[in-house]
DNA sequence: CCAGAATGCGAGCGACCGCTCGCGTTTGTC
DNA sequence: GACAAACGCGAGCGGTCGCTCGCATTCTGG
């Protein structure tokens, strides 16, 4: 066997088919957002992108595959949007700030691709999506666990690992609140999900970096 | 018609039947866990009690009835075990403790019954499960609201709401965390997750009751 | 003891789903 | 214009799943 064993070459396209790729990923996406992955059918998908069943395994070669196409892209979207501005955390920054400005991005970006957030936190995900959601979390937790060793730097790492571990948990708690509401009231959460992470992140650093003086918005309400 | 329209009367059960009843609940209950309800097959669960599909379907109408009795009897069980005891808050409770209280208790009743949070929280449930759980998370938030108003009386409505709302989805992301972990860490978790709501709720009612004096828990770490 | 109800079985029905296959159409290349 | 490759179709294959049906077995009341 001289030649491609295992491989297979991505196919010549041409440029209708690479609008079909993109017009039958968009019909997934809302598949996937209205109904889950599991239950979406692939004939379902199909019929929403308005092709027949066998064209769309022209491009295709499973149900699988249509998933981890479309968490690829919103992979490379997302960092590609933000780049490496969630990278490197400045630990002069205040508190407030830094969280205020990483829930903002990615709030933000998850209100624009919904499906994002379907795929990665349903229940029934194939096994791929699962690792690049798994890496992704392994990811986050890894900076929040730095920016809080750089703060804390007597703590006991178990410590630090649980608070980013907790401090992830409540914001995707607090993204799904802020998802199933709109306008101002999608705001007034967004502001109290900071809320949540700044309390209670503020007694473990309160005593290394001043964000307690005068900044007046840790309390939204009885003003 | 004199009598019955869409009535069904319960049939005449022997002891032997509630056995059976009993045995595939249980078998039931440790399928969802693994699989959830979507993916759980009937077949499968009759595998796990060791009859065949028909005896299933000799004590459940459907799939959906076994999921139905199920949650039915868990939350006669939650009820049975808090009874009132989550009901009244006695508003001159200190914050800590009656949020302490409340967590400890509904996580060690969803320890306790991991298939709980299994038929609540997937993605897949049926309708009617959906409506008690939707029943019993209003049920939370208007507790939640009430303590809330009882403190802060003169806070808008829509800020009470919002905030109890709040506390119960850090609640359940906590509870995800928790059961995630085992012995030590989990117990580690638990007080995390305590902290995030008293930190949260304290500037809240803090002018209002003494819950800073020197109860000396609020932070576990760096003592 | 016996009639009838309750219990138990498991092959299999109908529906759906992921996916294929044969064949016709469009497009790019020389 | 000719040829091959890419595109497009939709009936239908194989498989799973929820559920049924006919029949055998066990229990209970009289």
């Amino acid at each position: 066997m001289p030649e491609n064993s295992q491989q297979e070459q991505p196919r010549r396209r041409q440029a209708r088919g690479e609008r079909r790729i993109a017009q039958l990923l968009e019909a997934a996406a809302s598949v996937f957002c209205t109904t889950g992955y599991t239950a979406a059918s692939t004939n379902a998908i199909a019929r929403e992108a308005g092709v027949s069943p066998g064209t769309l395994y022209q491009f295709f070669p499973n149900k699988e595959a249509i998933a981890i196409e479309l968490g690829d892209r919103l992979m490379h979207e997302m960092r590609e949007t933000y780049g490496e501005a969630l990278a490197p955390v400045d630990p002069t920054t205040p508190l407030e700030e830094a969280v205020g400005a990483a829930v903002d991005r990615f709030i933000a970006f998850n209100c624009d691709h919904p499906v994002f957030f379907a795929l990665m936190h349903g229940p029934d995900i194939p096994g791929r999506i699962a690792e690049e959601h798994d890496a992704l979390h392994a990811t986050l937790v890894s900076r929040i666990e730095a920016l809080l060793a750089s703060l804390l730097p007597d703590a006991p790492p178990a410590d630090v690992s649980r608070t980013a571990h907790v401090c992830l948990g409540m914001y995707k708690a607090g993204l799904e609140l802020v998802l199933a509401h709109e306008g101002a009231e999608r705001d007034a959460y967004t502001r109290e999900i900071k809320n949540v992470l700044i309390r209670y992140l503020e007694p473990l650093v309160g005593d290394r970096l001043g964000t307690r003086e005068d900044t007046g918005a840790a309390t939204t309400r009885t003003p």
